[in-house]
DNA sequence: TACTATACCATGATATCCCATATATTACCA
DNA sequence: TGGTAATATATGGGATATCATGGTATAGTA
C-alpha cells in the first residue's frame, strides 16, 4: 500500500527515482516498471504497477470492436498511459508529455495513494493540499450549522 | 498489453515500424506480422496478432451458420482483412485501401488498446481523443478505476 | 523486360545499462 | 547509551545497445 509523500529530483534526462517504500508495493511480476497517465481530476500524474492496469484493460477490454460505449473509455485510458521500466537503480523516465501535463520541471512529489500513487509538482500538490484542508474545515462547519438549523428543505 | 501511442514515419514504399513495445506483445508464433482491417467505428485501422484474429473467427464459428449477423460479420472482417508480416526491422507495409480508408500520407500514430491497437492518421486521432476526454471527464470514470480495485495489502 | 515486393545493410538518435558517489538509514558493538 | 561500521538509497554521468528510418540489392511476377 502506498503511503505518504515524498519529493525528489527530476534529472536532466528526466529521470527521476520512485521512492524505494513505494517499489515494494509494485507488482513487478509482468513488468518490471510503473503505468503512468494524466489524471483525470488534476493537474498529476497517476501511477500504478501493470497488474492493476491489465485490471481495468480487462474490464474495459470484451474484445468487441462492435460496442460503442467502451470505445471511447478504452481508447482515453490506454491509449493515454506510458510504460515506464525502471532502471537498475529503480528510477524511471517521466515522458515530457507527463512532465508538461502536470507542471513538473526540476523536482516532484510522490504522493501515497493506497492502491495507486500520484506524480505532482511539488509546489502544487502543497496548494491542493492546503485547499483541500481548508474545505474539509467549511464543510465540517457548514455541517454544523446545517445540524443546528431546524428547517428542512 | 497494448499500451500508449506512438507517432511513426511513414516512407515512400509505405512501411512503417510497429512499435517495438507493441511487437513483444504480439504473437508471432503462427505469423510473424500483424492482422489489419478498417475500423467500424472510426476511420483507422485495427490491429491484432493472428492468434486473436484466429479466436474471433472461432467465435464467429458459434453463431448460427445461416444467420445474417454471421454472414455480416465474416464477410466484413475476415474477407476485409491483411496479412501484414513484419520485415527484419519490424516494420509492415500498409496497403493503400487502408492507407486511404484511414486518411494516412507521411505520419501514423499507433494507438494502444490493451488487447489490439489502431493506426490512425495522427491529427484525426489527436481531436478524437481531446473529444473522447471530454466527455469521460462529465461521466464518472473514477468509478470505472474503482471498481477494479480490490487488491489487498 | 518492367514493375513490385521482399530481404539485407547502414546510420544517427535515443533510450537503456552500468558504474561511481554522496547522503541517509540501519545494524552492530563497546 | 553513544559511537561506528555497514547497508540502502538517491543522484550523476558515461558507455552501450536498441530502435526508427533510409537506402540498396535481390527475388518474384505479370
Amino acid at each position: 500500500m502506498f503511503l505518504s509523500q515524498y519529493t525528489y529530483k527530476v534529472d536532466n534526462k528526466g529521470r527521476i527515482s520512485v521512492p524505494a517504500d513505494f517499489r515494494i508495493g509494485i507488482n513487478t511480476k509482468f513488468f518490471n516498471g510503473i503505468i503512468a497517465f494524466r489524471s483525470y481530476k488534476f493537474r498529476a500524474i497517476e501511477a500504478l504497477d501493470f497488474e492493476k492496469m491489465k485490471k481495468i484493460a480487462d474490464s474495459l477490454d470484451d474484445l468487441d470492436f462492435f460496442s460503442e460505449t467502451k470505445n471511447d473509455i478504452t481508447t482515453s485510458i490506454l491509449s493515454d498511459s506510458y510504460k515506464l521500466p525502471f532502471d537498475g537503480e529503480g528510477r524511471v523516465c517521466l515522458p515530457i508529455e507527463l512532465l508538461n501535463f502536470a507542471g513538473i520541471k526540476t523536482q516532484a512529489t510522490f504522493v501515497g495513494r493506497g492502491s495507486s500513487f500520484q506524480i505532482w509538482n511539488p509546489k502544487a500538490f502543497k496548494d491542493y493540499l492546503q485547499n483541500a484542508r481548508k474545505n474539509i474545515k467549511k464543510k465540517k462547519l457548514s455541517l454544523i450549522i446545517k445540524n443546528t438549523s431546524n428547517d428542512n428543505k
